[in-house]
DNA sequence: CCTACCGATCGGTAGG
DNA sequence: CCTACCGATCGGTAGG
C-alpha cells in the first residue's frame, strides 16, 4: 500500500494563507464527497474512502465535519442549491415550454450521470429525520419547483392538458419527468454498444430529446 | 431485548419431517430477506436482522446459505422468477394492449411498493461480477421482455409509432415503462394526504392508469 | 492535520 | 455419519 500523496502544509505561513487553504480543503472534500455519495450511496462510501481520496487520514474529516450525515448534508444542501441555480436558469429562458424541458433533460442527463432516485433513497432511509425533512424540502425546491414551473407555463399557454382534461398538474408532471431520468432509462442506455465519451454529450442530448418528445406526445400513433 | 420466539423442534420426529421443516425455514428466510434487501437495499441489511425477522441465530442462516451474497442472489432469483410468470401471464391475456399494460402496472405498483431501481442499484454497485452478469440477464428476462412483448405487439398492431416515425422499439419502451414505476412517482404520491389502507389498491389501479395514460398519449394536448 | 486508538458491529465460522 | 441449530469468537471495519 501506498501512502497517498498528501498536500504537504509549511512553517510560517500566514494565518490567511492557512485559512484559505483550510478553505480549499473543504471545498476538496466536499467535491470527493459528492461524487461518491452520488454514485455509490450514503452506506456504501465510508469516511475512510473520502479520506483517502482527498489524500487525508480519516479522523482530519472531523475537524471540517461533525460526523459523516453532516458531510453529507452539506455535500447534498450545495448539489441542491447548484442545480437549483442551473435550472432555474433554464426555466427562465424565453424559449418555448418543450426546447426548455429539453434543455432541463439534457442537463440532468449530462451532468448527473448518477441516479437522483439514490438521494431520494438516502434522504429516506440512511439519514436521521431532521435531516431528511430538511433535504426533502430543499429537494421539492431545488429540483422539482423550476421543473413545475415550466410545466405550469406550458398548461396555462394551454400546450398542456389540465387534469380536468385527463392531464397532470404542474407538480406530478414535474415527477414524472424526473421518473424518466432514473436508473432504468440510463442503465437501458448502458447496453448498447459502448460509446466514445466524447460522443456522451450528443447521446445525452438525444435522450433528452426523446424523453421530451415520448412525455408530451406519447407512444401510440 | 425480547428473546424470539423461536420454533421448538420436538424429538422423535421422522426424517421427513425434519426436511419438511428444513425447507420451510429455508423459504422463511427467503421472504424475510426479500421484504428487507427490496426495501432498503443490500448494504443496509445485516444477516441479524434477517436471522431475528425469522426467529433464528445470525449463524443458522450459513447452514441454508453460503454467504450474505447468495442469499441475496436465491432470494432475487425467485422474486425474478415469480415476477416473471405473473408478467407473463398478464401479457398473454386477450386484451387490447393498452388494457394489458394498465394491469402490469397495477402489479407493479400494488406488489412490490419497494423501488426496482434499488435491485439495479444493487445489482450494478454490491454485488460480485458473476452473480451481477446472472442478475442482468435475469432482470432483462423476467421484467423487461414481458413487458417489451406488450409493447411489440402494439407496434406491430400499428397503434404505436415506429422508431422512423419518432416513436421508440419495443425494448426501449419496456424501459420507459418501468422508469415510471420507480421512486419519484412513488414518493410524490407519499407527500399526499395520508390514504387510508384499504384504498391502496384502488390508488394504485388510478396511479396505473394515470401512467400508462401518460405514456402512451402524452401530456400535450 | 497526524498517530494511536475506542466501542460497536459487520459478515462469517469455530467447536459442541 | 446426518440435521438444525447455539454460544462464542474469528478477521475486519464502522463512526468517532
Amino acid at each position: 500500500m501506498k501512502k497517498p500523496a498528501r498536500r504537504s502544509p509549511r512553517e510560517g505561513q500566514t494565518r490567511i494563507v492557512r485559512e484559505e487553504e483550510s478553505e480549499e480543503t473543504r471545498r476538496l472534500i466536499l467535491q470527493v464527497a459528492q461524487q461518491l455519495f452520488m454514485e455509490y450511496g450514503y452506506r456504501a462510501v465510508t469516511t475512510r474512502q473520502i479520506a483517502d481520496a482527498c489524500g487525508l487520514t480519516q479522523p482530519a474529516l472531523y475537524h471540517y465535519f461533525a460526523d459523516k450525515e453532516a458531510l453529507y448534508l452539506a455535500m447534498a444542501r450545495e448539489e441542491l442549491a447548484r442545480l437549483k441555480g442551473v435550472l432555474e436558469r433554464i426555466a427562465r429562458r424565453s424559449e418555448p415550454v418543450s426546447e426548455r424541458l429539453r434543455r432541463l433533460a439534457s442537463y440532468l442527463l449530462t451532468t448527473t450521470r448518477h441516479d437522483l432516485a439514490l438521494m431520494l433513497h438516502d434522504i429516506r432511509y440512511e439519514l436521521s429525520a431532521e435531516v431528511r425533512a430538511q433535504l426533502h424540502t430543499l429537494f421539492e425546491e431545488s429540483l422539482i419547483a423550476p421543473i413545475a414551473a415550466v410545466f405550469n407555463e406550458g398548461l396555462e399557454q394551454g400546450l398542456l392538458r389540465s387534469p380536468s382534461e385527463g392531464g397532470v398538474d404542474a407538480r406530478m408532471a414535474a415527477y414524472l419527468f424526473m421518473s424518466l431520468m432514473s436508473r432504468f432509462v440510463v442503465w437501458g442506455r448502458e447496453t448498447l454498444p459502448a460509446v466514445a465519451e466524447n460522443r456522451r454529450e450528443t447521446l445525452a442530448s438525444e435522450q433528452a430529446a426523446l424523453l421530451v418528445r415520448v412525455l408530451l406526445y406519447g407512444l401510440a400513433r
